[in-house]
DNA sequence: TGAATTACATTGCAATACAAGGTATTGTTT
DNA sequence: AAACAATACCTTGTATTGCAATGTAATTCA
C-alpha cells in the first residue's frame, strides 16, 4: 500500500483538468501539481503520460520558444479530452462516494447473507 | 484511464475497513463491496490481496466450518492492520483533498515563474 | 570554454486489478 | 451411489502505470 499506487489512473484526470484551465507545458506541471498539494512528480511520470494522452487524441501540443532554455511543448485539450475529463470526474465522484461509504462503514449491515441460501 | 486503475492501492484499505468492522471471509467480501457501491470484484483480485495482507501481518485468519460448502477462512485485523488502516485513511483524505483541489481548480493562476513566452 | 538551469524523452522495474482456470467440500437431484 | 450445483478458496499470466535513472538539447552566465 503506497501513495504511488493510489495515484494510478487518477493522475491523468488531474492533468486533463489542469490543461483545460490553461495551456501548460510539461515541465510546468510538476510545479503546478505541487501547489495543489501533491508531492512533486517525476518527469518520468509526466512526460510518458502526456505522450500517451496525445496519442489517444486527448490533447494537442505546440512548441514555443522560451526566453531561457529549450523550446516548451504546450498542451491543450481536444474536445475528446474534455469528454474524457467529464467521464473521469464522474468516475472519481463515484469512487469517492463508495470509498467513503466503506471507511465510515454506514454500519446498517442490512446484508442478507444467510448461510442456507438456496437459490434456483 | 479506467475504473480498475483508479482502484489501485485503494482496495486494500477498503478491505481493512470492512474487516475491522466484523470478521468476514473472502468470498463474502465481493458481495459486501457491492453493497457499498463497487462493482463486484473478481476473486482473482480479492484472494491474492488477502494473502498478501496476511503475509504482511495486517490480518489473521481462522478456518470455520460452513453449513453449506467448504470451510470459510475468516479474517480479522491485527493491531498492525489497524495502524495501516489509519495510515490509509489519512492518505486517502489527502488524496481526496488534492484531487478535488485540482478538479475545482480553486486556484489563483499566479504564474510564479514570471517569464514571457515568445511565439515562434 | 565549462557549468548551471531549463525542458523534453526513453528504458526498465515494481505494484496490482483481474480474467481464466483449477481444487475441494457440502447438499440436492437422479 | 453417481452426478450435478453451489459454495469457497487458490494460482498463473497479462496489462497498466507511476517512477527512478539516464540521456539529450537549448539557453544563460561566469
Amino acid at each position: 500500500m503506497s501513495t504511488t499506487q493510489m495515484l494510478k489512473g487518477i493522475l491523468d484526470g488531474c492533468l486533463l483538468a489542469i490543461i483545460k484551465n490553461k495551456e501548460v507545458y510539461g515541465y510546468e506541471l510538476a510545479d503546478k501539481l505541487e501547489t495543489y498539494g501533491f508531492h512533486s512528480f517525476s518527469e518520468g511520470t509526466i512526460y510518458p503520460l502526456l505522450l500517451r494522452m496525445q496519442k489517444e487524441g486527448l490533447v494537442t501540443s505546440t512548441l514555443k520558444k522560451s526566453t531561457a532554455g529549450p523550446r516548451r511543448k504546450y498542451y491543450s485539450l481536444t474536445p475528446k479530452g474534455k469528454q474524457e475529463l467529464d467521464i473521469f470526474i464522474k468516475r472519481w465522484d463515484d469512487l469517492q462516494t463508495n470509498v467513503n461509504n466503506v471507511l465510515h462503514h454506514e454500519s446498517d449491515t442490512t446484508t442478507k447473507k444467510g448461510d442456507e441460501t438456496i437459490e434456483e
